[in-house]
Order: C-alpha cells, then sequence, then structure tokens
DNA sequence: AAAAGCCGCAACCGCCGGGTT
DNA sequence: CAACCCGGCGGTTGCGGCTTT
C-alpha cells in the first residue's frame, strides 16, 4: 500500500502564510507545545498541512531564530562544516543554533556556492584558501590535495555517523570545556520577524518572555543538551562529532554564539540517542598520520582548514 | 518609466527512518 | 513481521522584490 499523503489534499491551502495563520499556529503552540502537528490544523482550524504547520514553526516561526544576513563567522562556520559534513544542513544547523536548516541551505545555496566557485576560480591562479602557507606547495597540488583531503573527511564521518551505538571508550561531548555555552537566553527581539508579521510580534513577545522564564530556570544549558525546535535534543553530540577541539584547531575563533534560546523545552521530548561512536576528528586525524607526515598533529589538523586571516570574500 | 532579468527566500515535494499497532 | 503513521531532512520550485537595461 502506498503512503497516504499527510493530509487531505482537497481543501489544503498553500502559498505564503498570512499573519493570521500565524496568530492561529502560534497561539496553538503556545498552548500545546510544538508537535502532535497532525493534530494542529483540525484543532486550530488551520486550512494547512500538518507538514506546512511544522515547517512554519520551524523555520520562521519559532523563538530564537536569527534572521537577516549572515556573519563572516557564521559564513567561515558553514564552509567548514560543510565541507565537513557535506550537506547535512540540519547538522550543520545544530551548530548555528540561531538558524535554521532551511537559512543555512538557501544562503549556502545563493552565496556560498558562488563564493567559494568564485576562489577556486580565482583570475590570477593565486587561491590562497585552505593549507596555511606554511606549505609551500603549487596550486595543483593544494587544489588535489584539498579535494582529497575533503574527501577523506568526508568519508571518515559518513562512516562515524553510520555507526549507532556510542562506545564507552570513545571521549563524547562533555558540557564543558569551551563548547557552546548557551546559558544566556536572548530575549525577543520582534525584528527578528518581517516586516509582514511585525503585526504579531506583540503576541509573541509577550509569549516568548513567559517561555524564556521557563527556559532559564533550566539554565546552564550547554549545546550539548539543547533542544531543537520540535524539542528532540540537538547538537553536537547528535553527530557523533566531537567537534570541541575543532572549533579551536579547525576554525581558529570561537562561536559568536554564545547565547542561544532555549525557549521550547516541551514534555515528553525524547532524547536523541547518540549516533556515533568514534571520533571523526580523531579519525581524520589518525589519518593524516597516516598520510606520511604530510601533516601530523593537532597544530597541523588546523592546516587542514581554511586559513583564519584569509580574506575569503 | 517600463520591461526584462536576476536574486533571495519561503514554502513545497518526495523520500526516508523510527515508532506504533 | 508487515502495514501504517508521523516527523525529519534535503532538493527544488516559484513568487515577490530589486536591479539592470
Amino acid at each position: 500500500m502506498g503512503r497516504p499523503p499527510c493530509c487531505d489534499k482537497v481543501g489544503v491551502k498553500k502559498g505564503p502564510w498570512t499573519p493570521e495563520e500565524d496568530i492561529m499556529l502560534v497561539s496553538y503552540v503556545q498552548e500545546h507545545g510544538p508537535g502532535n502537528w497532525r493534530s494542529v490544523p483540525t484543532n486550530t482550524g488551520l486550512r494547512r498541512c500538518s507538514k506546512s504547520c511544522r515547517l512554519r514553526w520551524t523555520n520562521y516561526l519559532r523563538p530564537g531564530i536569527k534572521r537577516g544576513s549572515f556573519t563572516e563567522d557564521e559564513e567561515k562556520m558553514i564552509i567548514q562544516l560543510q565541507a565537513l559534513l557535506g550537506n547535512k544542513w540540519a547538522a550543520i544547523a545544530s551548530y548555528l543554533p540561531e538558524r535554521t536548516d532551511n537559512d543555512i541551505k538557501n544562503h549556502w545555496n545563493t552565496h556560498l556556492k558562488k563564493k567559494l566557485k568564485k576562489l577556486q576560480e580565482p583570475p590570477n591562479g593565486h587561491s590562497m584558501v585552505g593549507f596555511s602557507s606554511a606549505h609551500t606547495i603549487s596550486r595543483g597540488q593544494w587544489e588535489k590535495r584539498l579535494q582529497t583531503d575533503i574527501n577523506k573527511a568526508k568519508q571518515a564521518l559518513h562512516e562515524a555517523l553510520s555507526l549507532e551505538k556510542p562506545s564507552p571508550n570513545v571521549p563524547q561531548l562533555k558540557p564543558s570545556n569551551g563548547y557552546y555555552s548557551f546559558t544566556e537566553l536572548k530575549p525577543y527581539n520582534g525584528s527578528a520577524y518581517a516586516l509582514s508579521t511585525e503585526n504579531i510580534a506583540r503576541l509573541l513577545k509577550g509569549w516568548v518572555t513567559n517561555s524564556t522564564k521557563q527556559a532559564q530556570e533550566n539554565s546552564s544549558t550547554t549545546l550539548n543538551d539543547s533542544v531543537s525546535s520540535e524539542g528532540t535534543q540537538i547538537g553536537p553530540k547528535q553527530c557523533g562529532v566531537d567537534l570541541s577541539e575543532a572549533f579551536e584547531s579547525l576554525f581558529g575563533f570561537e562561536s559568536s554564539n554564545s547565547d542561544f534560546s532555549q525557549s521550547m523545552s516541551p514534555e515528553g521530548s525524547e532524547r536523541k540517542p547518540d549516533v556515533g561512536n568514534q571520533n571523526p576528528l580523531s579519525m581524520l586525524e589518525d589519518w593524516l598520520l597516516d598520510e606520511g607526515g604530510v601533516v601530523q598533529g593537532k597544530e597541523d589538523l588546523a592546516n587542514f582548514s581554511f586559513d583564519e586571516d584569509v580574506e575569503l570574500f
């Protein structure tokens, strides 16, 4: 039997959401919490597909979403993570909690991909993005190595991510020491909404303030314990990737995302199981060491990344 | 000023995996 | 074990606004 549509196609409204619909959805989520999207259209009277409701909430209405242009740090991080993780936008988004996977995906497709393409085809043939200047190799060699490195890293991550049960012997993320510290909660800023929905900002503002108070009671929240828009646990651990050191050694800067609005903490939300049982960074390090000493140790792992000082854009 | 082209992004679509019955 | 349900995810589309001609 074929899978039935998520909702009755007849009478289902499509297209842009109106402020009124937003209010209905927000009111419902405020009362019941996110989840059980199937019942949302029925209970709210919204003539929308449950999926559409979930997406509208996830990508637009939920509090804590940062809108507007991406910072350079954010762009660098996306580029780094995309090189490591591939088009795993949800995983990438877990490192940028204020951005939705849809936003990141859009930004990648519309901006970053083009920028990278330009960089790969510089008019003077002197692209310096990648290994540090300590590695004085020709452009051709560098490109070949970078491509190999990225492919290998991808493969290692893929393997790591495909493993299901965590091993007790493998270090996992801990809620301390240089990880994101999302202990502060960002108050709602009405400007986070598109102008067209400013008229519902006030409604949301009061609610977010309340939910923020709730969240603050659960303070000392780290990314490791952060909650996704769906109420499920997200964060580096979900990916089985210990990127705490990677951020320091690969990115060369600390995340500017020092606050994260853990605004929703619905009861009954389930913690997702840890996916990986190996540290891909360690695997990458191992592989690099196996490469005959081309790159060795944590110091040189940094060379696997884009140089922070390089003017990317 | 109008038309054409381009761009950004919200939203949709289809597939997939996990959970439940 | 199979069928079904539900939510998550990545790819893609299409519309509205902006820029260029």
